[in-house]
DNA sequence: GTTTAGCACTCAAAAGAAAGGAGTGCTAAA
DNA sequence: TTTAGCACTCCTTTCTTTTGAGTGCTAAAC
């Protein structure tokens, strides 16, 4: 059943209203607002009481919005606007300060979105598991260590000194390059410790203790890059937000931000945009909080995900136009190329 | 003035006592403890007050110690222990654990001490501004592109994938990197870039600049590791403690450690411990907490710093036990030389 | 059939009043 | 010098009262 209009402005008003006082709104609030008497309002009240889309601390306090009034609001109510030319200043400002300081924007874009939003934020880099060595080199250094270099199949570039109890000369070296070149190159990371068996027997055990070091070393950078990296920032920004005035709620959130943060939804569909109101979230601890995430496209299909953490009475408005323009400006820029994108292995 | 017995004997058990019970100590648990009538003690209470060892929260509350009875207390009266066999295997354990994770124990070093002493800590790896680039070496890739590899003269190795316009063979590969080599090696970063100037004349424009895209990541990275990096962790720790059950109390020191974590206390002088109690601390937003800060040694003369923030009714005598204990073990592990101790790149 | 004025009612929060009790300072005797 | 005794202070707790925003319902008005 569809609600009346008078119905979806009176839910989309307390909504708003809600959102930034934290207080339940009464009848006489929204009569102002919309010209009709407050008891016709009430009449209202009662009926979207009834049909769960309002509810009411106690008996005689005004109206809170229930999960499924911010859903419907979320849903069709909400003025989907997009950022202002102020906003769109002061991100693309956050971004260039960001982006000109110590590299890697995926790294502190939970840090960027955090100030961008004034809500606690969080970053996902989802790993590439399907990244393989694209090259070994082997640099001498003196008679009993060397730089390992390693190149993966996305071009990133990592090295290590590696020292040995064996001597090498210029072409030892360059045969054990070959050997880890012909036989690990191109290999996933199961495979490549998969073969590093077959190859033992073949090796004197000296010459194979050295490769197997080096492959190690390379199935390290492989795991690293594989693994989904989750990190959190701002958390200290509920202390400020009348529903966390209650220091153990306050807490709670925080050590799970902190220390749960594997647990936060990363939703997997492409959707540009997902927004979890309350209860919608899977998980315990996020039951009276919103999560609002966006993802980006890093380029090689591969993509990333910024979120925000928020009481349900977050400003949906405002976070889903600077997370979506957040988002869009990261598109961009990896689109367009990082001033060294891919080719810069250092992070932080 | 000296103090008499009794009276240090009381204001180590005030001390005490207010440390773990966050309240004003009456003189009737003093009395029962040295078997002295609680008038006596009373007497006592009111000369530590005049002499500015203790406080009055009100006139009839118990007594608090003031930041004057926490220094005696800590420099005289503490019963300066060390670890317990069982502390020192919690320790122990935490190190092992997080020394086979991901590298670096440098960087989650506040995170240990965090969980190791329950407060909020913080980790200071001060920066090598004596670095210098101890041989560069060029990777051929394909025509247009290269590895450019940088080994600094703490032997740590970083490297990056390099574009060029140009297209270069081997041997105009060998070329530059003896010229970067002859040139750049062993230079300061400042000598760096001012070496980058009188080159530049020697050198056909296009050469030119791959060479100061070479130089200026080798600059780069002895900027990063000559910067002095704090990392604070387990912020939210201090929600738990009754003088944080104020939530603004609590948000100010929580974004003092998040956002203004240069500011937090970095003894130069090479004591092992430090202590700094309340007002003693520079900082404004410390006044009313303590910090006890540790040092240990990296190697080449370098040292690490770890630090504990907490309320001044901090317990110093845990605090500084184990501390000292994950100092010193970290110093040890870096004078045996850590799995891959300065031969690895990655840090997080 | 809505809408609205009116009114009695509810209930949380704020303000006030009273009781309790831990702790003090002081005095005078041991 | 120590201690028992006692009046006093003032925080904390508890209970009561007051206040007021907001409600639900009814009956009249539109």
């Amino acid at each position: 059943m569809e609600l009346s209009e008078r119905k979806k402005q009176i839910l989309k008003a307390v909504v708003e209203h809600y959102i930034d006082s934290a207080e339940p709104v009464g009848s006489k609030t929204i009569s102002q607002e919309l010209g009709v008497s407050s008891a016709t309002i009430r009449n209202e009240f009662a009926e979207l009481c009834d049909l769960g889309f309002l509810e009411q601390p106690h008996t005689s306090a005004g109206r809170v919005p229930s999960p499924a009034g911010y859903r419907l609001y979320v849903n069709e109510l909400m003025e989907r606007r997009s950022v202002t030319p102020q906003e769109a200043e002061g991100i693309d400002e956050t971004l260039r300060d960001k982006l000109e300081g110590v590299g890697g924007v995926m790294t502190n874009a939970g840090q960027l979105v955090s100030s961008i939003v004034n809500y606690p934020a969080y970053s996902v880099t989802s790993g590439n598991a399907a990244l393989t060595v694209e090259r070994f080199e082997l640099v001498p250094v003196d008679e009993t260590s060397f730089i390992t270099v390693v190149m993966t199949s996305d071009q990133n570039v990592k090295s290590q000194l590696q020292r040995s109890a064996l001597s090498f000369d210029a072409s030892h070296l360059a045969d054990l390059k070959h050997l880890l070149n012909t036989h690990f190159a191109g290999k996933s990371r199961a495979e490549m410790s998969a073969h590093l068996m077959s190859v033992s027997e073949q090796l004197s055990p000296e010459l194979f203790l050295v490769c197997s070091k080096t492959v190690e070393y390379a199935a390290g950078i492989l795991d690293e890059a594989s693994k989904r990296d989750v990190e959190t920032t701002g958390a200290s920004r509920i202390l400020k937000m009348p529903e966390y005035r209650d220091v153990d709620k306050a807490h709670d959130l925080m050590t799970f931000l902190v220390d749960n943060k594997e647990n936060l939804p990363v939703p997997d569909d492409g959707a540009p945009l997902k927004i979890l109101i309350g209860p919608e979230n899977v998980n315990e601890a996020l039951r009276d909080t919103s999560v609002v995430v966006a993802s980006y496209d890093i380029g090689d299909g591969m993509r990333g995900l910024v979120g925000v953490v928020g009481p349900t009475r977050m400003d949906y408005a405002t976070v889903t136009a600077r997370l979506s323009y957040f988002a869009e400006s990261l598109t961009k820029m990896f689109g367009k190329g990082l001033p060294s994108a891919g080719m810069n292995e250092e992070h932080k």
